[in-house]
RNA sequence: GGGCCGGUAGCUCAGCCUGGUAUGAGCGCCGCCCUCGCAAGGCGGAGGCCGCGGGUUCAAAUCCCGCCCGGUCCA
């Protein structure tokens, strides 16, 4: 269907377009790509970028999670669909084709090239809007069925300042007319392929592959026909909503083949699920295939998502395979027409492994949590489980309340979770989340209007040092040039610092397309004044240095660790720099000695590196989508770096011409400073040697102090570190003999005070022996206080009185200082002064007396 | 980037709020008893820098500060 669809458009002057990833990193607006159009938003429809053919035809996979209920259920819903288009961009004074043209080129198709009867094709016209975007467009219809959209797109989001002649209001929107008018078209190619095939649903048509060994698996490939054609007949022309929807389905359906609700859920629910896990897995190992790690947030999250949603589809079904199997059974089928499915395989497999281990742990972790909580309620007399602890296990461990209610009804504890529980939980965030102030401008935008963009000779040479420019203007402190050396902030790469005429340049920065130098005495300065620029160039040439490694260590990272590797942020500095990555999983120990071997050979083979400006639509044709690692560049044409046969990225920093200045490369740590991203910090050139001199430094240190050479220093400190246990064991054994000793010596000491038999003595050892001593000593009716030449002392006091020992302490400390206490039978505490022991302890007998 | 939770025996965790002996608990491990043997059971035992560093205190696993590691929620 899909080569058909694409060679019939081919044959009539459309250029084949690829498919473009679901993940859109050209654009930061949404999360996936749902629908073909987006992948010509914002560049090309603003006119910032040319179409890569004109007219053109591709075929989408395109992601939507809004049906993501009725998925498996309806028969024709799903998370993932392949939406077919072929498309005009009519520039001004360029017109391709229109409406008349785009309707009969449909109509040719479906009659032709799918045979369908003319009469059977309804077209309906139902205006679209969408994306900022809008025009007339027409709804294709097959029997009934939505098969294709064809928009006529040719208005744009009106500004607020619109001619309001010129407005027009569509869905309640208001809209100006586009200069560029675009033929956007859809074709479903599931439903097509559905209609042409004639399955009880869609999912049989195009998911046979993995349906049928689910069906055996689950054991349900025996059920009544004329259910299952009932159940879709009807399900087909339903949208569920919410849960009244199902049930109001499922009784319709259930009174026309005449069985209960229960029997026809029993019938029908597996197949559903088995649809349903289907798609929802499809729609995975695109994701997967094009960059998305799994993780909490974004669409990361999405595929976590879909992994946990199908994982308890799994379950339900009985089936106990690993759900990276059906993935793999996604790949075997369609990595024919998606080759990079094959490549990425290992990589896809082992983040659904490691997804699924996860969930286990976290729902492993999750019940025993729950449990031991339960435990505390019981033992209260409780029998719910309280809100607040509810929002803790949600928001400190990640346990859904459906989870916890899941674990704590199996234990006989009431869950009482609120309709609005993830307000709530929202609300709680606010209280505790303090307000960040924003940082102002750097100046007022207003007075840069009339200034002209400052010549980047950064750009022209970025090894130039020194330069002469002319003073444009000076405003609040900042100096502009016509032309400057000095890099502005920006892309991850700090400022330059350095000098103009001696005076002291402090901070660089760009407006616009105006760069700004902060100096320390600015009336120095005056237009129109030549002056000499020089720049701080050990700092300089060490962020080119981090700057280029940080490319290299691109390359290096996305070959040991995969393709599914992006850059995920980077920030630059003199003597450091970290490169944040999209990495499901650590770096192990192994993977990172290879990632750094790798980049430094890289460094040592010299190889050149090369930039050049490219329209944006030319070089993601040449280069792909990985330009984008550094996230959405704008601008017609970008600034493309090209680290020979290694890596390719859209970058503004400065770069060094060859690999070899980089200098060695050395990771120094990884962080995951998030789920799904890890960072890695390291060093170049200079930067890289003061780590290296230093960690051998530390070593030669340690080997020092033990007395062996650097080489023998683990096994030493182990050995050390065992002996010193061993000692340690030692001493406590000997300790307690020693208290034996002194608990023999002291128990002909007792003297009778009253009734209470009295144990005062100053003696030699710790306040451990002393304890244990006291406690050997300790029984009823007896008082014992020990005192050490130290002044630690101890006072034990025997069941039968009552008397407190941290009283008898508060006497011991009133006559010699300092302070101790305690319990009612030990207390424990030292004397300030030693000589006033015998004195402390007359004064406690006395006290007892 | 910010918040929250956690780090104690090989493992899972009590103890921390309210500082005062880690008799820590269960599982696992070792030995003995029982058994033809195994499991179960009984008895005994080994196994702890209480994450790291600082502070407060007579005294810190416990309170305070900083750091590291893991988990989790929100941007």
């Amino acid at each position: 269907m899909r080569e058909a669809f694409l060679s019939f458009f081919e044959r009539h002057g459309h250029g084949r377009v690829k498919r473009y990833p679901v993940l859109p990193r050209w654009r930061d607006d949404v999360l996936l790509v749902g629908a073909s159009i987006m992948d010509f938003q914002p560049w090309v429809i603003s006119g910032d970028a040319d179409p890569p053919a004109n007219p053109l035809t591709i075929s989408q996979p395109s992601i939507r999670f809004t049906d993501i209920d009725n998925v498996g259920i309806t028969g024709r819903h799903f998370t993932i669909f392949e939406m077919m288009a072929h498309r005009a961009f009519n520039y001004p004074g360029k017109p391709i084709y229109w409406m008349d043209e785009t309707v009969e080129l449909a109509f040719e198709f479906f009659t032709k090239d799918l045979g369908m009867k003319g009469d059977d094709i309804t077209f309906k016209e139902n205006p679209w809007a969408g994306g900022g975007n809008a025009g007339p467009a027409f709804e294709v219809l097959y029997r009934g069925l939505e098969v294709a959209t064809l928009v006529f797109m040719q208005y744009k989001k009106a500004p607020e300042n619109a001619d309001p002649s010129q407005v027009v209001e569509i869905k309640g929107d208001r809209y100006v007319p586009m200069e560029t008018r675009v033929v956007d078209t859809g074709y479903g190619l599931e439903r097509l392929v559905w209609m042409s095939q004639g399955t009880p649903t869609a999912y049989d048509a195009v998911l046979g592959y993995v349906v049928g060994p689910l069906k055996r698996m689950a054991g349900v490939e025996k059920i009544d026909e004329r259910i299952l054609m009932e159940n879709s007949r009807l399900a087909g022309m339903f949208d569920i909503e919410d849960m009244g929807d199902l049930k109001v389905l499922r009784k319709e359906v259930a009174d026309k083949v005449g069985i209960s609700i229960e029997e026809l859920e029993k019938a029908v629910r597996p197949y559903e699920l088995i649809y349903a896990v289907a798609d929802h897995t499809k729609a995975l190992t695109f994701m997967l295939a094009d960059g998305v790690i799994p993780s909490n947030v974004k669409a990361g999250y999405l595929a976590r998502l879909l992994i946990r949603k199908s994982i308890r589809h799994l379950r339900e079904l009985g089936i106990e395979i690993p759900l990276s199997e059906i993935v793999a059974m996604h790949i075997r089928e369609l990595h024919r027409t998606y080759p990079e499915f094959k490549e990425m395989e290992d990589v896809i497999l082992d983040m659904v492994n490691v997804e699924e281990k996860r969930y286990q742990e976290t729902l492993k972790r999750g019940s025993g949590l729950v449990k031991r909580e339960i435990a505390k309620l019981k033992k209260s007399g409780k029998n719910e489980l309280p809100l607040e602890k509810l929002i803790l296990f949600y928001e400190s461990h990640g346990l859904t309340p459906e989870i916890v209610r899941e674990v704590a009804e199996k234990e006989g504890i009431a869950v009482h979770v609120p309709d609005n529980f993830y307000t709530l939980v929202a609300k709680e965030a606010e209280r505790t989340g303090e307000r960040e102030e924003k940082q102002g401008g750097i100046v007022d935008f207003e007075l840069l209007q009339d200034v002209p963009d400052t010549r980047m000779l950064y750009y022209e040479d970025p090894l130039m040092r020194e330069f002469d420019a002319e003073v444009i203007k000076v405003i609040d402190g900042w100096v502009i040039l016509d032309q400057t050396a000095f890099y502005p902030e920006g892309g991850g790469q700090p400022y330059d610092t350095g000098e103009l005429n001696g005076v002291k340049v402090l901070e660089v920065q760009k407006v616009g397309k105006v760069i700004l130098h902060k100096v320390e005495k600015p009336e120095a300065f005056k237009e129109g004044q030549t002056v000499h620029g020089r720049i701080d160039w050990k700092r300089r040439i060490q962020h080119m240095r981090h700057h280029t490694g940080t490319h290299v260590l691109m390359g290096a990272l996305v070959r040991v660790l995969g393709k599914h590797v992006w850059q995920a942020g980077s920030q630059l500095h003199t003597d450091w720099a970290r490169l944040d990555i999209a990495h499901y999983k650590r770096i192990s120990e192994e993977e990172l000695r290879e990632i750094e071997r790798l980049a430094n050979r890289v460094v040592m083979e010299n190889r050149p590196v090369k930039w050049e400006w490219l329209p944006r639509t030319e070089a993601e044709m040449k280069y792909g989508f990985r330009l984008y690692q550094g996230g959405v560049v704008p601008g017609r044409i970008i600034r493309v770096l090209n680290i020979e046969d290694w890596d390719v990225q859209a970058c503004g920093g400065t770069h060094l011409p060859n690999t070899g200045l980089i200098g060695p490369i050395k990771i120094l740590r990884t962080e995951r400073i998030q789920d799904g991203v890890e960072r890695i910090v390291f060093a170049c050139g200079e930067a890289a040697i003061n780590w290296m001199q230093e960690t051998e430094r530390i070593l030669k240190r340690t080997s020092e102090v033990f007395r062996v050479p650097p080489e023998k220093v683990p096994e030493t400190a182990e050995r050390f570190f065992n002996e010193w246990k061993q000692a340690r064991k030692e001493a406590e054994k000997l300790r307690k003999e020693l208290a034996k000793l002194l608990v023999y010596e002291l128990e002909s000491e007792v003297e009778k005070v009253g009734e209470v038999e009295f144990i005062g003595k100053v003696v030699e050892g710790s306040i451990d022996d002393l304890r244990e001593a006291a406690n050997r000593l300790r029984k009823e009716k007896r008082i014992v206080v020990l005192i050490s030449r130290e002044g630690h002392f101890v006072v034990a006091v025997g069941d039968g009185l009552e008397i407190k020992a941290g009283d008898l302490a508060k006497v011991v400390t009133s006559i010699a200082g300092g302070g101790g206490g305690g319990r009612k039978e030990l207390a424990q505490g030292r004397i300030k002064n030693p000589l006033k022991a015998e004195d402390a302890i007359a004064e406690v007998r006395k006290s007892l007396g």
